[in-house]
DNA sequence: GTAGCATCCGTACTATGGTACGGAGTCAAG
DNA sequence: CTTGACTCCGTACCATAGTACGGATGCTAC
């Protein structure tokens, strides 16, 4: 049962304080008790669990996901709702693949035209020209 | 040396008029004279120069590019600095590659998850437990 | 028991890429 | 030559994901 300080906390997920708090403000984490229940109690603590949530946080943006949809995983995952964990997991990976073409396709385009440009010294680099027109898709 | 209004110019680029204005603003695209010397002009009208320079902002950011990195593109083309532009664009390759293996790493990390997930109905849904530690990298 | 650091909290500010609004001026058609 | 659409321009606002600041309070070690 480690207890943390939020700074111990955000050490061990790797973030700054503020962003912790930054992610109480936005119910992503757990805020401390305020005046919740009329008297401030003083310093929050921390516990594993809340250590596991915040490394989902950082995990899950990095899949792409953003706080809101993170938000809504973490409700599901609350209410134990498989099927919509996994829509949301299959939706995501859709997504995932058009970005993943889109980059892979810009790359393409951009490694092309810098070769190019780099085998020759006359005329206008095609780099610039290339871009005139909307990238095929 | 057909003569667009911005919202012409606009619509044959994809864009909405306040996005073009937005641009002027950060001086990716020409601004209308206003009082430049002296007396406001009225209307300005734009050609397929105008056109092109607008693609282009737009091509240059599917490839990932920022504005301010665009500005910087058009900066060096107006300078002919091929070397520079060689430079920018191997340096956005490399950072397209970062970003797409981290992306084909979280496609691939959810659709375990989500599969496996699919596939048994008892006990927790795993999405949300293997997010609790660092993905690896 | 007090110095000094950390926490709590509200508020403000940052960057990025727009989007919206309102007033004043301009342009083209009827 | 008036009406109505469009332009110009400044300003404000939006979402996203933080980052920074400053005052008041709490906690801990000497």
């Amino acid at each position: 049962m480690t207890a943390y300080t939020i700074s111990k906390l955000a050490i061990a997920a790797g973030t700054g304080v503020e962003t912790v708090r930054f992610y109480q403000r936005s119910n992503l984490m757990p805020k401390p008790p305020g005046r919740q229940s009329g008297l401030r109690k003083g310093v929050h603590y921390y516990d594993e669990t809340d250590l596991k949530r915040l490394r989902f946080i950082r995990s899950a943006q990095k899949a792409g996901f953003k706080l809101n949809e993170i938000a809504e995983l973490l409700r599901l995952d609350a209410s134990s709702d498989r099927r919509s964990v996994r829509e949301l997991a299959f939706q995501r990976i859709a997504e995932l693949d058009v970005k993943i073409a889109e980059l892979a396709q810009a790359r393409a385009v951009l490694e092309n035209l810098a070769t190019e440009c780099a085998t020759s010294d006359v005329g206008p680099c095609p780099i610039i020209a290339a871009f005139d027109k909307p990238l095929a898709r």
